[in-house]
DNA sequence: TGCAAATTTGCACAGCAGGCAAGAATAGTC
DNA sequence: GACTATTCTTGCCTGCTGTGCAAATTTGCA
């Protein structure tokens, strides 16, 4: 296997994991989640239940299906070294709308995700609930902004990492709120183009509660 | 059944609720959460496995616990008659403190829940998860003081219950981070004080941010 | 081609979870 | 206090989920 590409078996193995996740939600559209059995699922993936299991802890798992990556590190750096100019809230919301728009060849499991977790709040809470991985990279990520940003902070690592969290939960409420609009509008609009819209009524609240809080 | 009195029917099923949530932790704490079944905690809680399944749909479901209820009447009234002059997120703020204030027998429950939950951040995503019915029911809250704040806002329904998911979305961004902060101290200092000092540096930020923004 | 490593599969089994109907406890009525 | 309706608990039975293990298959590499 030559360098720089992608081994078959590399291959195969996210086909498999793509192609299950795509049976269990096409399967959940025709009938339901809880009509559902890991044996359906496999047949339509075309493999074997046993198998199944080696790709997904649950059926919920599978239903739930892989969570957001980081996007590319040049990103990551655009971000990172914005400079103190720019406000970091800012600054995130172009990271992650970036970072959706470059889902390329998950449109399609994006979509029929959507569309499936929409009948199942329970499920799309589950989903929620997974991205606690892409929280805690995200928060490294911001603490690296804060750090260049803010030598106070920089001067006290358990601060900073503190405030880095804050911010990206806080960022994290907006990305949610930025996906349950484009649920509602069934996809419609491009899902970078919420994430924007949200942040910047993010910053109108934040203008308003600063005039108060000052006034 | 007098009137105003909780029957005894009712009062035997939240105490059996709360057995069955005690007994699943306690379980956890002294085996882990894999090794511990159903049958043990039914023999815990003194009734039977088939019983467990009328409380709680899942051994899951025990572990989570029931999520937190919203405040009285009275406390939701004093937050959405605060008036245009009290920013929204400060409100949020005392409203939330007040309530985890005011949990008095669930306090023991509250700290087991803690400590076993820290060994399985899976299982305390979940819990989180389960917010979602906690935060639509603030969400209707803030809506209702938006509407008194804002005309504007009042006079465009879908705008307002947008924007009031969205502020509180950021809101349970910052209660996350609360709990985070409370459990890492081991539940030493007060729950309702994380909150308000969580909230007190979001200002903070949002003072720093405001600053970039119109500088 | 042939060997080593990784992957898939079948099999067996413990535990989860729900439908159903019989029995027990509780509430309301007289 | 006895009677009846309602609600809750329990046992039984069943199907599905999820895992350990070892055999069979596929892939990577020389």
């Amino acid at each position: 296997m030559s360098i720089g590409a992608v081994g078959l078996r590399e291959r195969k193995r996210l086909a498999t994991r793509r192609a299950i996740q795509k049976a269990v939600l096409e399967l959940m559209e025709e009938k339901g989640y809880d009509q559902v059995t890991v044996e359906e699922i496999s047949h339509l993936a075309d493999i074997s239940p046993r198998t199944f299991f080696n790709y997904f802890a649950s059926k919920e798992a599978a239903a739930i299906g892989d969570g957001p990556s980081l996007p590319g590190e040049s990103d990551l750096a655009a971000f990172v070294e914005a400079g103190p100019g720019q406000d970091v809230l800012s600054g995130l919301s172009e990271l992650l709308a970036t970072a959706v728009e470059s889902a390329g060849d998950e449109l399609e499991l994006l979509h029929l995700r959507r569309r499936a977790l929409k009948e199942y709040p329970q499920l799309f809470a589950l989903r929620m609930a997974t991205m606690r991985v892409f929280e805690d990279e995200l928060a490294v990520v911001v603490a690296r902004r804060l750090e260049r940003d803010d030598p106070q902070l920089a001067a006290d690592p358990e601060a900073l990492t503190d405030r880095a969290r804050l911010i990206t939960l806080v960022a994290f409420g907006a990305m949610r709120h930025a996906w349950a609009s484009w649920a509602d509008a069934e996809g419609r609009m491009p899902l970078a183009d919420r994430l924007r819209d949200t942040f910047g009524q993010l910053a109108e609240i934040l203008v308003t509660a600063r005039s108060k809080m000052i006034g």
